[in-house]
DNA sequence: TTCTAATTAAGAATCATTACGATTTACATT
DNA sequence: AATGTAAATCGTAATGATTCTTAATTAGAA
């Protein structure tokens, strides 16, 4: 996702286009990886002292439902990246010193075939974890 | 897993048999499927109204740490439940409304082939969300 | 420019989880 | 059976992430 697409879709939904929301969306264009709300609040803060808990929520909560932004939990936390470009459904890598990811083009949900009858399957969550070569 | 081989496992480790371990275990025993700590002090505060969360949570822990639990996150708690008994490695769906699990023989690393080259990956997390047939 | 609904600031509230000092208990040893 | 001791538990406070509330501000339409 690039900020373009982005404010397409926000003001296509009837979203204004504040500065808070340019520079959080700033953020996640240029870093390319999964970050919390209080890493967000923590680069935020030093333009904008008076950023608040709930500016940074409320928007992310807006970018998720809209698919610019997806989300995911490590270790207890929602973190948040842009939405990948790619529209081909896939899956991530996601190194857990950076946040940083790498598409997986497999999808497992292929596989599974009939083994699961008469079963309702709202949606799948199939991610791997571990180091990116920078960070070993 | 059964309550005697959890009661070896704690033994071999130097853990003390207590009520209150009895009585989580006993719950995670005839209650097949994901568990909240609130889940389980909600029941177990009727037998022992001076539960504490600390005792709850500190052997949840123990528990997952020894392998007789297994633990998940589920819409941001986290949720317990007896470890399977299977040795062979597999995946699970999980029913939103109840807890219940079933068996998914699919491993999606078995796909992954060369995608992830000078990769370090320490574990993967495949989960298929939805309605059992119960609870449809 | 004026108007209005959307957005934000500030801080309180909530919820799950963890921490801590005091007390109790399991169980090995006498 | 009584004792000693480390482990376990209790009661409650603290923490940390997230959500809520209300008043003030602001973007964009008219
Ligand atoms: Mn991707
Ligand atoms: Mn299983
Ligand atoms: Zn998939
Ligand atoms: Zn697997």
């Amino acid at each position: 996702m690039n900020l373009p697409k982005a404010w397409e879709i926000l003001k296509e939904n009837g979203f204004k286009e504040t500065s808070k929301r340019q520079q959080i969306l700033e953020m996640f264009s240029e870093d390319d990886r999964y970050l919390t709300a209080r890493d967000l609040l923590d680069v935020m803060q030093k333009d904008y002292p008076s950023m608040s808990y709930d500016t940074v929520y409320r928007n992310l909560a807006t970018f998720v439902s809209l698919g610019i932004l997806e989300e995911t939990e490590l270790s207890g936390e929602r973190h948040f990246r842009m939405q990948c470009e790619s529209d081909h459904h896939h899956h991530h890598f996601i190194c857990l010193d950076c946040g940083k990811i790498k598409e997986v083009p497999v999808c497992p949900m292929d596989m599974i075939g009939a083994a699961l009858p008469s079963y309702q399957i709202a949606n799948h969550k199939f991610e791997i974890y571990g180091k990116c070569p920078e960070c070993q």
